[in-house]
DNA sequence: TGAAATGTTGGGGCG
DNA sequence: ACGCCCCAACATTTC
């Protein structure tokens, strides 16, 4: 007789405190399977063995694994594809019901479409819930019922809505005794699904008050600690979105704001899925980009001539994250200076970013670009060394990353700004017109 | 969540 | 005292 069982399944959600679909699996009648899947069609469009973010993943499945087997519990980590794993689950428990957590992405609302058929052909339910957000899809709309495209009124709509309820807590801890009794159980190394250790750390999931409080002094100056650097956390749902929008809505609602971005991203990405590979605002794809490929490599690997430029490439390139301001100086500089396609450095920072999350990024490559809802307007050009004067006077920051940087030697830039700047007002103007 | 070009104003040097 | 020029400082417009 084979065991009636609940599965819960981990995604982007590795955490069990306040964990929306956890809660709800734990109070669904049925013991409790955990489970997280390697998904192999993710994995295969990896490139390289030392992936951060794979460690990362790794890693924390280590210690939610220890959290669970001291609950009498644990965690089966899976590696292949959901469809494989979930026919495998299906011969081996009476499945009653998967619980997970809402995923919006495109790739990953079709996978759910599949497992769900499956599993409803195979009688069992599929239910999901929402965690990685306050307000979801179809939540904070306009009069009209149509979804906003302005960040402002957006955001003003969200904060009138937004009250306890929304914001409180899914109290797991009272249902942890309905998790699954289990042996240890198995579980692969990095080695064994194909990937290599990396220099990744873990970050505290403990938030930092005074960085919050201080956010808006500070957050611009990329050589001191003054964001939050909670991205990480958010991306794989180690730390409760609930409970970070609560502290920073008693806190301070300039950091809030940052949060609701992230709300707004998701949205217009669920509404208006043409972003992805396009503009937002159509004309910008008649834009005709450089295809200089040699200035993308001086970009990517941080040989720019432009020391701010430079510095935050290497952050990113050693680091996997880079600081938000800095994050804007050379967007802005790939799309306009060297007038390269906004998708190619959307693309590297996809590859490179630990906290690479879809439609934050999408949404602000196009900002950068001119090109998406609310975006900066074309002609707004940063230029590198009034950033730096405003940003890194001192420049702690650059010497931070280019150690080798001294004013008088450091390389030529690959584009003259005066020259760049004129070209990029021109090529766009054309393009719009 | 820019920057540069252009316009205006006002103080000071000077004839 | 006055006009003229220079130019910094600030404001407005433009891209």
């Amino acid at each position: 007789m084979k065991q009636e069982v609940s599965v819960f399944w981990f995604r982007r959600d590795l955490r069990l405190d306040d964990n929306a679909g956890l809660y709800h699996a734990l109070r669904s009648g049925n013991s409790v399977l955990p489970i997280f899947i390697f998904d192999e069609n993710i994995l295969s469009k990896l490139e390289g063995k030392a992936d951060k973010r794979v460690d990362f993943i790794h890693r924390t499945l280590e210690q939610l694994k220890a959290q669970l087997q001291n609950l009498g519990s644990d965690l089966l980590v899976f590696h292949g594809t959901p469809l494989e794993v979930y026919k495998k689950l299906l011969s081996e428990y009476s499945l009653k019901a998967v619980f997970t957590n809402h995923d919006y992405e495109p790739y990953a609302c079709e996978r759910d479409k599949r497992i769900e058929e499956l599993l409803n052909e195979n009688g069992a339910s599929f239910q999901t819930f929402k965690d990685q957000c306050i307000f979801e899809k179809d939540e904070v709309l306009k009069d009209d019922g149509k979804p906003y495209t302005v960040y402002t009124p957006y955001s003003k709509k969200w904060k009138e809505k937004v009250n306890a309820f929304y914001l409180s807590s899914y109290p797991t801890e009272k249902y942890f005794g309905n998790l699954l009794k289990l042996e240890t159980a198995n579980f692969q190394s990095l080695e064994e699904i194909g990937f290599e250790k990396t220099d990744v750390e873990i970050p505290s999931s403990e938030v930092e008050l005074d960085i919050i409080k201080n956010y808006h002094d500070t957050r611009d100056i990329p050589s001191i600690h003054g964001t939050s650097r909670l991205s990480v956390q958010l991306r794989f749902g180690t730390i409760s979105i609930r409970k970070l929008s609560r502290m920073a809505q008693e806190t301070n609602g300039k950091f809030l704001n940052e949060l609701i971005w992230r709300d707004f991203y998701m949205m217009i990405l669920w509404h208006f899925p043409h972003v992805v590979g396009g503009a937002f605002k159509p004309q910008y794809d008649q834009i005709a980009w450089e295809r200089n490929e040699k200035h993308f490599e001086a970009w990517c690997k941080g040989e720019t001539g432009y020391p701010i430029v430079d510095a935050g490439m290497r952050e990113l390139n050693e680091t996997g994250w880079m600081h938000n301001r800095v994050r804007m100086v050379v967007a802005s500089f790939l799309t306009k200076h060297l007038l390269l396609d906004w998708r190619w450095g959307e693309a590297y920072f996809a590859k490179k970013l630990l906290d690479f999350e879809l439609s934050s990024n999408n949404g602000g490559w196009q900002w950068a670009a001119g090109s998406g809802c609310d975006a900066a307007p074309y002609f707004r050009v940063f230029n590198p060394d009034l950033q730096t004067q405003k940003f890194d006077p001192q420049l702690k920051y650059i010497k931070k990353w280019v150690p080798d940087f001294q004013e008088l030697t450091y390389p030529r830039p690959i584009v003259d700004h005066k020259f760049a700047r004129e070209r990029a007002l021109d090529r766009y103007k054309s393009a719009l017109k």
